[in-house]
DNA sequence: CTCTATTATTGAACATGTTCAAAATAGCAT
DNA sequence: ATGCTATTTTGAACATGTTCAATAATAGAG
């Protein structure tokens, strides 16, 4: 009985998370009251607060279910791509497979992206787990790409990528042209840059760019 | 009477505004209630949303004070200073010294930076302004630097410098070492890789690279 | 099975940003 | 001055995220 079913409190959990999200989805997450999802998920007011400790940490809580999804999404689909920019352009194609229904709620994530002291941020020491998994699999997707990346750049190129499919996501996230067709447009020409950059990076007559450019990278994420 | 004295309602609004301003600096935004504002000010509560629309909006108006005093600062202290690298760092040291006494509200407005749909945001249609003034000058510090700008990158560099700096000024703003002094560190290093960058930018070889991110940065901005 | 401690549930109370209708005041034309 | 309009001021009421003390349900020990 244990094992088959989950157990009471789970369920519990689950449905307000379910009324939660169907409700996000359906208005938003500002329209979205907390009463209003106690209420469909057929529990109190508090009730809602005993299993998640704010009104983003639901959102949160999808964040870390659909990253488990991407994940393996990603994990399967990588290894039929060969070139580099294919295979980051898998890794963005899945991400934005997943967000896109949920297009209406994620801006409540990212609204907070500049701001580390806020737990939801991409940036946040709550968030590091996420952010690690992904960057994971940056370096997934440069293995076997076929492309030389010197070692000087090795440590810092998958959080760089990282940092980059954010700009991305957070592009995307306010882009207000129809089925997102910029956002497609940069998804192109950016990889294009992105990919001659790495390329480049291995030229001999780099090596003091790349000082200068790590330099910065290091003065940033605090040596 | 009018002339000289600022109306009755201005000086209400300024009241308002010190009080505000005084309170955020001292408690910092979060910690301060409307309530207590309107009592520092001596007015109800009511008439703190009657001068200003919502409490970020007191902020907003700090800023375009700061803006008014920090063109100022600029213009007298940029025709003093001849290379590039020294130009964009006066600009640089001007903003943080100004902003050096309101880091601790500040927050409030950098945190919404990723959300061009909110008013503060620095990407939004209600600071466009504040925006536009500020990439002015960056087309100063350009104009008489003795370095030589190619004519398609022209139009996009003041506000690729512009973003440049949001991006120090947001580092800064979370930045805990004492002091500040990784930004400075930051501030230097960056400064010379972006000098370096638009100095290169001009070789006859980096045409197709000019484009590709000339490609990009259209791309962002919506062509 | 009974008692006890842990877990789950409840809804009222709270804090605070914001709105708004009513009241007070000021400005001004007649 | 008298009345009329626009501006300013007020504080109560509202909405909503969040807390919390009280209560109920559950599980585990004996």
């Amino acid at each position: 009985m244990r094992a088959v079913n989950k157990s009471k409190s789970e369920e519990t959990r689950g449905r307000i998370l379910s009324a939660a999200l169907h409700l996000f989805r359906e208005r938003g997450f500002d329209q979205t009251t907390m009463r209003e999802v106690a209420k469909e998920a057929g529990v109190a007011l508090g009730s809602a607060y005993y299993y998640f400790e704010s009104k983003e940490t639901i959102v949160m809580a999808f964040y870390h279910q659909a990253q488990d999804k991407m994940v393996a999404a990603i994990d399967e689909a990588l290894p039929k791509q060969k070139g580099l920019k294919a295979r980051l352009r898998t890794i963005l194609d899945v991400k934005f497979e997943h967000f896109e229904p949920n297009r209406k709620f994620l801006g409540a994530l990212l609204a907070h992206t500049a701001d580390p002291k806020n737990p939801l941020s991409p940036f946040s020491e709550e968030t590091r787990d996420l952010r690690e998994k992904d960057a994971a699999q940056f370096a997934m997707a440069l293995e076997n790409s076929g492309v030389k990346v010197p070692d000087d750049l090795k440590p810092d190129l998958p959080n760089l990528l990282w940092m980059f499919q954010m700009g991305l996501i957070l592009f995307w996230m306010y882009d207000r042209s129809p089925g997102q067709k910029r956002t497609a447009v940069l998804v192109d020409k950016s990889l294009d840059l992105v990919v001659s950059l790495i390329k480049f990076s291995g030229l001999p007559l780099m090596k003091p760019v790349r000082r200068t450019v790590l330099d910065v990278v290091h003065a940033v994420s605090g040596d």
